[in-house]
DNA sequence: CTGTTAGCGCTTTCAC
DNA sequence: GTGAAAGCGCTAACAG
């Protein structure tokens, strides 16, 4: 049954009409007479017809193609963001093409590059850290997620990280930490910056010294970064890592150490994969709501891609306790 | 600088030559005078022409886009394979166009009828559970992972689960256990099913009796699944998980419960995903290499592409010992 | 309301 | 070798 699909043509014949009414059916683009319609219908369900997209696009001049570049397609945190916006933007005519940028910014131009000749008609931008400048003149609407961008056409749904991580950090306090060390990272974002930032504040606030160490996001540079903060403050009593990743490679040093987590050191992450929920001991972290980002991002792209403006509603960053982080006395 | 692209009019204008010399040149398609390339590439290049996908694709009668049905982009497990799928394809002309099915027999046959219409060249199935009838006499070739499936056109990457499933469960019993339960699925494909069957021939050559439940391949089931198995048997000291996932739900569970794991029950997985090792305690495992997969996944894509058959060299499933799982004494 | 006529940007005969 | 011309399948004025 590989034989060619019908074309537009041979749906008009059949109806008796012209391919120019054929698709002014389908489209809705104009009146058409009841019966003309229905025989064009008709013809279409006989024959099986189904539009050429690429003739359509050609034709229209667009490609109805979205550009979007992730990190990684392994990312536990990105890639159910990127499933959600996949499933959004299903019942519109436009398709998603993504391609990984994994946190260097020559994959992320190379991959700008690739989605800009592919003539996508907006870009969507997961945890990349193209700035501003590269997204200019790019002709195209751009929607960012996880560091703030502005300029013409281009816009961002940046959540309080910075703020997120002072309260979070203020909570390790309240459970009586003093020793407690931040695992950032160099890769990422604003948002993994502002991480910093906010622990840094709380820190000063209270009078604490910070201890800072980087990782590279991912669980290995967590499992290396726990090693050194060790080496740098045997006492530490709390860690707050950069992301869940981060945290879960922290752990597993600990786990080799025979450290026991939370009772000689508490752990406290950011992002609430869906795996944080099942670490041992269940994770505590700043959920970043995937499901409210993913389809807040969705809307956006919808927005843009119809001439519109994205209207983002804040999405609040809150603590998720569970049994990682343990209260100790002073 | 939102100007409309350059077309291969303008290029020939600006190289005195016609449209069908530049196509000539860009494609390598005839050849063509030592000058007027040099004038064509110099055209290109000063223009920043880059030729449009779209106006090829239909011209030339072809789509260039491959469709990937995959369960989910979440998936811990097949959405590393999807990204080394995609780095391959990137220096290919093709392209992926990824929908998830969700398991679902329903929403894999809307991905299948979604990715028809966009006139994929080639599928890719990605843990599906389409079988060879629907997959017949769809005109493209199909290549399917985590089902054998065999017909005109159609080929499939699959892996000695049973066998693999077999040998994990004697491993257990190696190591004295004899109240070992199997976590299975009813989603999936041949490969779940599969080592369901290698579960059983291995308890049952030992002459041990199988405890079976199920689960749905992630975590939550696996989680819920293990309370079965406790139920059912509270004196089982192994628990053999159909895939990771379920393995880390199912640890969640004994953890809640307070019951020490490998202590007083050993865990074992299959796929080893990149947190498997980061579990608490890092989970024994049987691999599934997915480097290799995707790239013999990848390879076969380009090799029916280009019309030839796909040639797959046998990747072999291994046990990942780690700490999960402890020896015990009659 | 609807058919006719041009393209969209590129490839591919077909002649020269 | 290379240009002219005819499409690929569909849409969008433009006339009726």
């Amino acid at each position: 049954m590989s034989r060619p699909r019908p074309t537009i043509e041979e749906v008009a014949r059949r109806a008796g009409v012209s391919p120019a009414t054929v698709s002014r059916v389908l489209n809705g683009t104009a009146r058409v007479s009841r019966e003309k319609v229905r025989a064009v219908l008709q013809a279409v369900e006989d024959l099986g017809y189904t539009p050429s997209p690429t003739a359509q696009n050609l034709a229209r001049g667009r490609s109805h193609a979205v550009g979007i570049i992730l990190s990684d397609f392994a990312s536990p945190f990105f890639s159910p963001i990127l499933e959600i916006i996949t499933l959004e933007l299903e019942e519109t005519p436009f398709r998603p093409i993504a391609v990984p940028g994994h946190w260097s910014l020559v994959r992320e131009l190379e991959a700008l590059d690739f989605l800009r000749k592919h003539q996508v008609e907006a870009l969507l931008l997961l945890g990349t850290s193209l700035t501003t400048e590269a997204l200019q003149n790019l002709g195209i609407p751009v929607i960012g997620f996880g560091h703030p961008l502005n300029g013409k056409q281009i816009w961002s749904l940046y959540l309080e990280n910075r703020e997120a991580a002072y309260r979070a950090t203020q909570y390790l306090i309240a459970k009586g930490h003093r020793r407690i060390a931040h695992i950032s990272s160099h890769r990422g974002g604003m948002d993994i910056r502002d991480r910093l930032l906010g622990y840094r504040k709380a820190m000063r606030e209270a009078g604490l010294e910070a201890l800072v160490v980087y990782g590279n996001l991912e669980e290995e540079g967590g499992y290396r970064a726990m090693a050194e903060v060790l080496a740098l403050d045997p006492e530490v009593t709390a860690v707050f890592a950069v992301n869940d990743q981060t945290a879960i490679g922290a752990r597993l040093y600990l786990y080799e150490r025979g450290i026991p987590v939370p009772e000689r050191i508490s752990l406290l992450g950011f992002d609430d994969i869906p795996l944080a929920a099942y670490q041992v001991p269940p994770l505590t972290t700043v959920r970043q709501p995937a499901q409210a980002i993913g389809q807040a991002l969705a809307q956006a792209l919808k927005a843009v891609l119809e001439g519109g403006k994205p209207e983002f509603q804040p999405i609040p960053l809150a603590l998720v306790e569970r049994d990682s982080v343990k209260e100790v006395r002073a």
